[in-house]
DNA sequence: TAAAGTAGTTAATATAATTAACCAAATATT
DNA sequence: AATATTTGGTTAATTATATTAACTACTTTA
């Protein structure tokens, strides 16, 4: 009846970061901080998980001499993200 | 631009049931156990969880002799689950 | 009456999320 | 030109959550 939720996609945290690569090209580090309200540290490691489930790509450069960490969604990643809602809307449409 | 998903309702087995419960008049230990195929414990610790936050009622009783764990959703559920739907919504479809 | 099953609970453990403290470099202030 | 502040992060420690393993208490069946 209920599919298992993708606990990478499962935090809130990392579903905010997923939901915003959904519509852009691709966001730094700290416009995805300015969307979400999160913390740094938060972020940091939420960017590591979703990276190393290869949910997104990372580009670590430097711009305007400042780090610049460039995020973006991957084929996988979208995959993931459209399975997650798929199953999500047996939990919440029930009576389905 | 991302509401706070309910921390409540943001379990997967938590969510289950009272995605299960939003069906059903009542539901009792077991059709939880069978349906959601999760551990006693687990069950067990959930639903305390969701007693504790006022989300269901639950009665403790006898059915032939067995203990009878019956369980129903209050409005306060019903009104929290509708809230974490809409949030959700925003998360899943974020174009809107 | 001993073994197996029902219906749970609780304590311990494993996992995950969050925060506080830190680092390195750039820019602004006195 | 020192020093304070800001940017853009990372890491280690803490806190919170979820899960499981072991247990309780009773019932039914062999």
């Amino acid at each position: 009846m209920f599919n298992d939720l993708d606990p990478i996609l499962h935090s809130q945290l990392r579903l905010s970061i997923v939901s915003i690569l959904i519509t852009v090209e691709e966001a730094n580090f700290s416009f995805i901080k300015d969307t979400t309200k999160a913390a740094a540290g938060n972020i940091s490691i939420q960017i590591n998980k979703l990276q190393e489930a290869g949910y997104i790509n990372v580009e670590k450069t430097f711009k305007n001499n400042y780090p610049n960490t460039a995020i973006s969604i991957t084929n996988k990643g979208r995959e993931a993200f459209e399975e997650y809602v798929k199953s999500l809307q047996k939990y919440i449409y029930p009576q389905k």
